[in-house]
DNA sequence: CTGAAAGCGCTAACAA
DNA sequence: TTGTTAGCGCTTTCAG
């Protein structure tokens, strides 16, 4: 006994049109949407649906050559809060459309990035967004190279030939940076992002730059790499502990770089931020709910991913238009991790 | 210029076929699976696939009959990590196979729920996972009665007729009441969850009867509802720290209402652990990160959300095979947020 | 405005 | 073992 025997059969286009009593390509223009159908069919059609429970199938519809109705979100995974914040904004914009989402993790896929490329575009989504920082060239060219629809989220690729979104890094750095100073601090460490990406040269750029406004030279010594990760800001931030002249501050390019400074911090006897001020960067959620509630700059995470979507949606629609580029605002949150250094109090 | 205009043409099976020199029903079968192909007729086919770079079509090949190799989970929604984690497991089972995850949330059609089901099942996957607290039965009713392949997470219905997968809350609030109790508490606030939750009812249970095996009375005053969020167990801890014989310990049914009390605590100017003991249940990411870091239940939600994949590809390949219901075991876990009572100090 | 006819790319009997 | 033949359910010309 399989499934088949069991199911009540599903209705198709074609019973809706015996319902109602005409052709199963009337059927469809109503449905579809804005064919010449005259009103009266369109009722009947629409009470025969309505009656059989129609549901469209995706599958045929998109094989036939409509839309999909879906859109894909390409991820490097789900183990952080900073891509989950991304989704929720996705799915809130995706909730207001009648679009649903398809979810790609690359780390099922790191080799032959292009055939997977490939793999998505075949597998009927409408458009895609991503959200890969290290994403590769190729991959991006072959979408373009087929004008796929697609969106680019927090990384814009150094020749920008589709649309994307990102948030003003330089300017978030430079302000936090600035607060620092503003409260004393003259040694101020740096634990730097992932190299390669975008956000990572731009967030130690705005840092250096309110250095340099201030007449400070940057000390190399204290800038150190954490590539975004947790270990690899506890990491660093023992190494800046071990030294003779140890910062009085620390700018960690991102939250989660940020806690493992923190666990560092503490096994070192130390306290946040009597002893040591430090700071973030993104705010995801985990930021004020961590002790000492943590001081960083607020990337709009989520607002990007509704954007993101906007922008896409548009794309898939007028597929002729400009690409787009939009860039948010980040905003200094000041919490409590930070204070006046030790010697100015 | 539209979109087409500029695309190179995507190979199909014909084009395989072609250039392999065979019927496309030989390439279908050999790219399906284990018919019998001659080998070299299959090296043939393959290398013509791999010079075209074909990928193929997923919308065709499900609507032919075969699998769409699509799995959908229902959740609420993205905005809070107990989600995450168990999307976590989903993923990483996923990855493992040939399936790809479209993501529904229901926050989307609160209404008409058995008409998503329908639209779902329709969608072209091929089994679903269900995250759902507050599932209506219509909608398993649905599910059930087309003998769709799904599994609940977390949530048995009262009368399972599908696969499941849960974890033994009761035992985990057993347990950890007793490690209050061990402690020297006798005056215990509960926070509960979600009416008519599943897991609700048995957190609640396991606490009242750790309680009755110590011969302690449960004490109505001071068991509150929580609703399994933040806000709720935020109020909750108010109006416990209002009454005249506070408790000197608050068990929260779940982590995120845990933040909530350590609020209000904290709005109170009592300290956690010293003045008054917390511990939650979920062991969500963020409960080692606050302070003081949570003691809590630790419930596998990763391994839930592998083990739900497992089942329901199973049950996809095998539809005739006898449901399931997997429940994995939690773990107390020990850390910063209690201590014995003031009292017995 | 509506029906008929032709596929979309693929799987699955059915023969050969 | 392989080719032939039907569709899957729908959108889209194209006539009427």
């Amino acid at each position: 006994m399989n499934r088949e025997d069991k199911r009540s059969p599903i209705p198709t286009i074609y019973d809706v049109a015996h319902e109602a009593g005409v052709s199963y390509s009337t059927v469809s223009r109503t449905l579809t949407g804005f064919e010449f159908v005259k009103p009266s069919t369109r009722e009947k059609v629409l009470r025969a649906a309505e009656k059989l429970g129609y549901v469209p199938n995706q599958q045929a519809r998109s094989l036939a050559g409509g839309r999909s109705n879906l859109i894909g979100v390409l991820v490097p995974g789900l183990g952080n809060s900073y891509i989950g914040e991304i989704l929720r904004g996705v799915d809130e914009a995706l909730a207001e459309s009648d679009y649903n989402l398809i979810l790609y993790t690359t780390h099922r896929h790191n080799s032959k990035e292009s055939h997977y490329a490939a793999t998505i575009m075949n597998s009927g989504v409408d458009g895609l967004l991503l959200v890969v920082p290290l994403i590769s060239t190729s991959y991006l060219d072959t979408l373009h190279d087929q004008n796929f629809p697609y969106v680019v989220i927090d990384q814009l690729d150094k020749s920008p030939k589709g649309s994307f979104v990102s948030a003003t890094n330089w300017q978030g750095a430079y302000e936090l940076t600035q607060y620092l100073l503003e409260l004393g601090h003259q040694r101020i460490g740096f634990i730097s992002g992932l190299a390669g990406l975008n956000s990572t040269g731009e967030r130690l750029a705005g840092f250096a730059a309110a250095l340099s406004d201030h007449n400070l030279p940057l000390q190399e010594e204290i800038i150190l790499d954490g590539s975004f990760s947790e270990q690899g800001g506890y990491v660093a931030t023992q190494k800046m502990l071990a030294l003779a002249d140890p910062p009085t501050a620390i700018f960690a390019a991102n939250d989660l770089s940020a806690f493992g400074a923190i666990e560092a911090i503490r096994e070192h006897g130390l306290r946040v931020p009597e002893d040591i001020s430090l700071v973030g960067f993104d705010d995801i959620p985990q930021a004020s709910l961590i002790y000492p509630k943590l001081t960083t700059v607020r990337q709009p995470l989520d607002q990007m991913g509704r954007e993101a979507v906007n922008i896409l949606l548009q794309q898939i629609a007028h597929p002729e238009r400009a690409k787009r580029e939009v860039t948010l605002a980040t905003e200094v949150i000041i919490r409590d991790s930070c204070c006046p250094p030790r010697s100015s109090k």
